[in-house]
DNA sequence: AACGAGGTCAACCGCGCGTCG
DNA sequence: GCGACGCGCGGTTGACCTCGT
């Protein structure tokens, strides 16, 4: 374990890497009892020999009894592509929409399986087309899945929903999929932004508790 | 079975902002 | 007004895992 060095007066040993079971519950039994807030302070208050900063990324990426872990769900790739194409990497604001959610595995979710597909063309038209689903559909949490489930299972984000809306072929120099635009159907009235919103109010009313100002 | 490449994710770092004395 | 401090955010790192060869 590397070990560094306060760069106050006395030196004091540091730990740094991962966290024991042992400091885990250091740290959750201390805030429990005295509530989070004044990391430095509580840091050294509750006996570990971790930064302030450690501690409350500790706490509030992992620790947290309301931190949410497993799959990002299908509603959630929706709102985690929604909402960052909307605000871009405004990790935290972004988090606050998916309950339990963290910023950090937010932003390692869309660095890792979202970034590098982020700028092909057809994103936009995936985007228009759940906006369209989630306006016109009274089934939209369905809807969302059966959409973005075929996406996700069969082209790992490789390539658009093209058994669902649109053709489309691979471009030969990079691989790329490239919409034919002139097969796209014709969607009821475009999505508003209002049709967007009750469409997310819905999907919160039917338990998903996710939420847009 | 061994190895390398690529993916995943917890943790760290640097910076900026707000607050307080 | 200014510096110290605490905190939060976004970017980056590195250890570990998985998968293909």
């Amino acid at each position: 374990m590397e070990i560094g060095k306060q760069q106050s007066g006395v030196e004091e040993e540091l730990r740094r890497g991962p966290w024991t079971v042992e400091e885990d519950l250091i740290l959750t039994n201390y805030i429990s009892k005295h509530g989070e807030g004044r990391w430095n302070s509580l840091a050294k208050c509750a006996g570990l020999k971790r930064t302030g900063k450690s501690c409350r990324l500790r706490w509030l990426n992992y620790l947290r009894p309301d931190v949410r872990r497993g799959n990002i769900t299908a509603e959630e790739q929706f709102l985690i592509l929604e909402l960052h194409s909307r605000w871009g990497n405004r990790w935290s604001k972004i988090a606050q929409h998916l309950p339990g959610r963290t910023d950090n595995e937010i932003k390692n979710y869309w660095r890792t399986r979202v970034q590098k597909h982020a700028n092909q063309q057809w994103m936009p038209r995936l985007l228009e087309r759940i906006r369209t689903v989630v306006d016109s559909s009274n089934t939209i949490s369905n809807a969302l899945n059966t959409t973005l489930a075929t996406w996700n299972d069969n082209s790992k984000f490789s390539s658009p929903p093209v058994t669902s809306c649109c053709n489309g072929y691979s471009d030969e120099r990079d691989g790329a999929w490239v919409l034919e635009e002139e097969v796209w159907p014709e969607f009821p009235t475009p999505s508003s932004e209002a049709g967007l919103l009750a469409g997310l109010w819905e999907l919160s009313t039917m338990g998903s508790n996710m939420y847009v100002e």
